[in-house]
DNA sequence: CCCGGGCCTTGGAACGTTCCACAAATACTA
DNA sequence: TAGTATTTGTGGAACGTTCCAAGGCCCGGG
């Protein structure tokens, strides 16, 4: 017995007795067939168990109605939502998404856009892509490309975001609202929207009359990078008072840090994060966050990538998104001065007692 | 000016002065070419930019060399590290990977998987699926396929998966050791392996003599699953005093129901959690959970694809992988028995203070 | 000088679809 | 009734590769 080989529409043809292009109309759901045609034609798909090649398809097409989502790391569940958001959209559209990461290397995110440009995908997503700009660019130049999490710098690519800006201005105006001054930040290093938060938060320290406590950690958007740019921050003297991290992933690794040196959160220090991921949510961490719209997020950059596909827009669009401060358990007033003079006097109120 | 069409190996091997079968060969490193040809080829493919059409090569080749992952959920970091390991190997063996995701719906779980089987990679990887078994036999109809997360029941199909049963009884005896009899368990629902880890801690209450308390609330492998159940067990009366969660996001919905009531873990509940995730590595969190070798799984997912893959093996394989009991902060001595008697003796003891 | 056998190189036949132009059959119009 | 739309159905040419068989060339041996 010789392995079936699969069944091609011409087998189909063969055993409905009809041409190959009638079997074509009417799996594709052509409505100029007659129905006793169809009906055979659909009978023997499913005796042969038929399933279209769809690389044959995409050959003859020059289209696969598939859109390739590239993620840059998929231990941030910051990129789920908005997955679930081009899915939905997708899926409304009638494309199809396949994901591929890079796992925050360059040169595999360079593989996985090179892998999904070979299949001829119809269109390309970069969730927060670590890749240089160049990359970007040159991969839009064989279809349209839509960047989600940082701001497109070409004029070929379209971009999604949050306004870093206002939201890192909204975390150091917290701060400064509960009483803090020196106020740290991790940055997330050459990740997406890294440099826009950055920024972000100098200027807000500048508007805030807080430029000389400006105090930068470099860390990265994970956990071990957090640590690291907590470890740098926690030596400083006077030590900061509150931490602002560049994701919430980076924040958990920063608490990992303060609780290793003996630190409480918030008593001791504030700690707020960005994204507002699943995790900032969990009652048991608690964390102060900015909320991004990542479903949103995700259905927009969808969007954009249909309006190039189908080619009725050519103008880069630059979506940009406003966040939202979610103020939780991880900030409060800072501990009180240590001054000389304020420890003296910390000292008669408690003896007063 | 007309849109560049995109350059095929026609235009290369024009441009080359060669034939398209020696562009071919130079494409894909065959070394029986002269280099001065070899050269001219490749300049003319970098000069127009030329980019092997996947679909082409496919469908000539009758191969892709693309394995298709299926991920039940993207918000579980559980699989962040298995894909990472199926990616590793993969490298290694000149494949690629392509992702796609059902969301935990079982309707979308399945066009995934049809996305991938019209695309037709070589392989297919099932992460924790909760497709019944009909549709994954189906799919191994066409394809090799291999189940990650759970024991796979038909025979075309291989798996991974950890030895749930160990790990349930690890949990168990570890939470005797420390005084527990109340030890309830959150179930995992539809979810693969749920069946296994809840059998396994059946058997491991009834070989452990505690047959009597044995208490299932039913949950599900999210943290709103894990709310759930917690809310179910927690109305028992008595309360258990230990709770086993299917998985470490079960494991931290069910800490926010605990908290929600204002219990302390582990001073008045212990709490265990199952995979090791990098959340409960979190020194906030501390989850005692079970570990799972997340990497050599998907590793050996990998292995075991490209064996069938390439016809050495046809008989299934089910591979089981030890997992390890990691006990951090969650998991404590139970509160002292609130027996009439032992609360007059407790006051009695707090007296003499 | 001819022959056999490596090496390179090449044209054309696949691969499994859809598209296109046209044919056939049927319905409508004058 | 003839002529004209309209609706169904079809064969064959793409699509961009790789594979295969075969051809040309050069070398060494008889």
């Amino acid at each position: 017995m010789k392995t079936a080989r699969r069944p091609t529409i011409d087998d189909v043809a063969r055993h409905a007795g009809v041409s190959k292009s009638l079997v074509s109309l009417v799996v594709r759901g052509d409505r100029h067939v007659s129905p006793e045609r169809r009906a055979a034609a659909l009978r023997a798909v499913a005796e042969l168990g038929y399933r279209p090649n769809a690389m044959a398809q995409g050959l003859v097409q020059k289209r696969t109605r598939i859109v390739g989502v590239l993620v840059s790391d998929l231990n941030n569940p910051f990129f789920a939502d908005v997955i679930a958001g081009i899915q939905a959209r997708a899926r409304a559209l009638g494309y199809r998404v396949l994901m591929n990461t890079g796992d925050r290397i360059q040169q595999h995110e360079d593989e996985a856009i090179e892998t999904l440009l070979q299949l001829r995908v119809d269109g390309l997503i970069l969730g927060s892509p670590l890749l240089e700009s160049a990359q970007v660019v040159s991969a839009s130049k064989e279809v349209p490309v839509v960047v989600v999490g940082r701001p497109a710098r070409a004029a070929s690519v379209d971009s999604v975001a949050d306004d870093d800006g206002a939201g890192a201005l909204a975390v150091v105006r917290h701060c400064v609202a509960l009483g803090h001054r020196r106020i740290a930040h991790i940055d997330g290093g050459e990740g997406a929207g890294a440099v826009e938060r950055r920024r972000g938060y100098e200027e807000a320290m500048r508007k805030l009359k807080l430029s000389s406590e400006v105090a930068v950690g470099r860390g990265a958007y994970t956990e071990a990078g957090g640590y690291q740019g907590a470890r740098e921050l926690l030596e400083r003297r006077p030590r900061p008072t509150a931490i602002f991290a560049a994701n919430d992933l980076a924040a958990i690794g920063a608490l990992n840090a303060i609780e290793e040196i003996g630190l409480r959160v918030p008593q001791d220090i504030s700690l707020v994060g960005y994204d507002n991921t699943s995790l900032a949510a969990m009652r048991h961490l608690s964390l102060t966050t900015v909320h991004q719209p990542r479903h949103d997020i995700g259905q927009m950059a969808m969007d954009l990538l249909i309006e190039r596909i189908r080619g009725v827009r050519v103008k880069p669009r630059r979506v940009v998104l406003a966040p939202t401060l979610v103020v939780r358990s991880t900030t409060a007033p800072p501990p009180r001065e240590r001054s000389t003079a304020s420890r003296a006097r910390a000292r008669k109120t408690a003896k007063a007692k």
